[in-house]
DNA sequence: AGGGAACGTCACAGGTTCGTCACGGGCTGG
DNA sequence: CCAGCCCGTGACGAACCTGTGACGTTCCCT
């Protein structure tokens, strides 16, 4: 159904196969990558659509190549989704911190893995929000340049925390962010700020959107994260 | 589909014969900078309707072509896109308030170039606030050729700067302005005036509009926007 | 089912922002 | 030179915003 190209990124011949033979049924060029310094040469070169990549890897562990990925302009957009073993779990809400867009772990099964796919690839094609005068999503408005918001077609009066708690949440639309991530992007940079507070403000968020507010999704845990209403 | 012109300015090759490539795809004729210097010559001569301008220049930097564009009388009103790399958030404020009218980050796909480009063409051809004699805002109107103001047609004294920042709010009605957006477009050049004084001229241009006076909003936290009515 | 951790909600104090008043300096026209 | 109007600024109270502790509720794991 697609060209995109997804670049796969694991040390485990048995597991690389896998998920070579799954993307390829699915009409995915697809490209290799066993360790995280051929990664993020890979990465650069091919400008793959999508990353799957494991954490666990010898030398460079996966942290630290995502953590290079987002440092270089040329793939700091780069979609990726991190493959962690079941025991690593605690280790999701760090991944996400670092830039990771989705979460699947092992053992996965073929269908969960394109879902998870599918949905990226769709995501990112999707309109980016960083320009955008107007954003529609679902129903909510924001318009940016007015610095106004609704919600089911009525305008909702937020404080100024809250309008940028709602930007941020939408921008990452799909993705969930943690209690830090929204701390740095809402607040500005390393306010000493209880982690809590953003339940309030998330709280008081959904009051104000009325019948929307179920779209702000907790994720127990991790944080929060606006559904994705891709067309 | 349009016949419009487009100044495209960039130091990297490969970046703008990527943009000239798209942009001629659409139609647009499309002439090329890659300084600050060449930039402003190209627009003053030219007079394209519309100008994508990146940040990084060698030598003049994208701000200050922006800020020079907007202080020389024959540019001022020219739609300018600013590129940017992915990551300056910070960038973007400080782009809007040199008076750019639009974003595009890096990288960027063809198509959210060209719908970009077309959403800023649209709106320019709208009717220019800067020509028109007489403007109609709900109950104000203002006759910029006599410079004179009207609230619910009786006319209201204002001193300069009240009238002057009645124009700029009606010019931008529907956006929120920052004070300091404010003091700029009212108050010439960077003059060393505390941000506190616009709230003054406010309240007073506000005593004099009378019952009109709600329509300049109060934006907490940011600024002031007057109530966009549209026809 | 029980217990604990994570999350939602409430109330409130402190801080910030804004509207307004008052005042003085500066400019202008007579 | 004077009167009158503009305009910028400090002060202050009111309204609003916001972070936090406390407590109730939900969820998950064992």
């Amino acid at each position: 159904m697609s060209d995109a190209q997804i670049l796969v990124v694991d040390d485990e011949p048995d597991i690389l196969s896998v998920l070579v033979y799954h993307l390829s049924r699915e009409g995915y060029r697809v490209t290799t990558a066993v360790n995280g310094q051929g990664a993020l040469t890979t990465a650069q070169a091919e400008q793959p659509d999508l990353i799957i990549l494991d954490l666990m890897l010898p030398g460079m562990d996966g942290y630290e190549v995502l953590q290079r990925l987002r440092g270089a302009e040329s793939t700091s957009s780069m979609p990726v989704i991190l493959l962690t073993a079941r025991r690593e779990e605690d280790e999701r809400v760090k991944g996400f911190e670092v830039g990771a867009d989705d979460y699947i772990t092992k053992p996965f099964s073929a269908r969960e893995l394109t879902l998870r796919v599918e949905a990226l690839l769709r995501r990112s094609k999707a309109e980016p929000f960083s320009t955008s005068r107007r954003v529609t999503v679902g129903p909510v408005v924001l318009d940016r340049e007015a610095h106004r918001a609704f919600s089911e077609g009525v305008e909702v009066d937020l404080t100024r925390l809250e309008y940028r708690l709602l930007e941020v949440l939408l921008e990452r639309r799909g993705r969930v962010q943690t209690r830090r991530q929204l701390l740095q992007a809402v607040w500005d940079t390393n306010a000493a700020i209880e982690t809590r507070t953003v339940d309030m403000h998330v709280a008081r968020l959904r009051t104000k959107l009325g019948e929307a507010a179920s779209l702000i999704e907790t994720v127990r845990g991790i944080g929060y994260r606006f559904r994705a209403l891709d067309k």
